[in-house]
DNA sequence: GGGAGAGATTGACGTCGGTCGATGGAAGCC
DNA sequence: GGCTTCCATCGACCGACGTCAATCTCTCCC
C-alpha cells in the first residue's frame, strides 16, 4: 500500500481513536438533525472548549461538516465522505 | 452505545492509528504466511525493540497471534477476531 | 559450559494529545 | 451603545506515546 494512502487512513482513525469523538461521530450519524455544540456540553461531562477542540479535530479529518447560524454552530456527518470512510464508519457506529 | 463497545472500539482504533502499526497489520493480513520480527526489520527502518513494541500493542488489542518456533517469534492476523474488527480490516486494508 | 543470535523488557528522552481556565470575537437583544 | 449568549482560540499543565540504547531471557549449536 501506498505511504500515502496509509497516512491519509492513520489520519482518520487518529480522530476516531478517543471516546469523546466515537460518540461524537456516532451522535452526528444517528442525528437526522444538525447538532450544535452546545447539545455536547449537555450530554458530555466535559467542558465547552474541550469539545470544541474535539470537533475541530473531527473537522481537520473532514469528517464533519459546520454551517453557523446566527450564534449557533450547526454540526453534521460530512456530506462527501471517502467511500472507504463512510464504510468504516459504517462498520464501527 | 454501551460506553464499553466504545471503550473496545477506541482500543482498537488506537492500536491501529499509527502508520507503522497499519502497515504491520497490513502485511499480516496479505501474507499467507506467519512473519518473524526480523522480517519487519528488514522492512522498516525502526530499531528491533520500536518494532517489537509496536507489535505488543497489536497483541495487547488482541489483533494478532504469536507463535515461538526456537529463536524465532511468528506473528499472523488473528485467527478468533471480532466479527466488526475483521470488517474493519476489510475496510481499510 | 560457553558463545551467538532473536526477541522482549527497561529506562530515558522528546513530542504529542486531552483537558481546563481565561480570553477573544460574532450575533442577537435591550 | 451595552449586555448576554454561543463558540473558537490561546496558554498552560500533565499524562500518554514513539523512539532508541542498553540490558535481559531464551534457545540453539559448538
Amino acid at each position: 500500500m501506498a505511504v500515502a494512502k496509509v497516512d491519509q487512513s492513520v489520519e482518520v482513525l487518529k480522530a476516531l481513536a478517543d471516546p469523546t469523538r466515537l460518540q461524537m461521530i456516532g451522535i452526528l450519524k444517528r442525528s437526522a438533525e444538525p447538532v450544535c455544540i452546545c447539545d455536547f456540553t449537555a450530554a458530555f461531562d466535559l467542558s465547552q472548549p474541550t469539545l470544541s477542540h474535539h470537533m475541530a479535530k473531527l473537522r481537520d479529518a473532514g469528517l464533519v461538516d459546520v454551517s453557523k447560524a446566527g450564534i449557533w454552530a450547526y454540526y453534521r456527518l460530512a456530506s462527501r465522505l471517502d467511500p472507504k470512510t463512510r464504510a468504516l464508519l459504517d462498520v464501527l457506529l
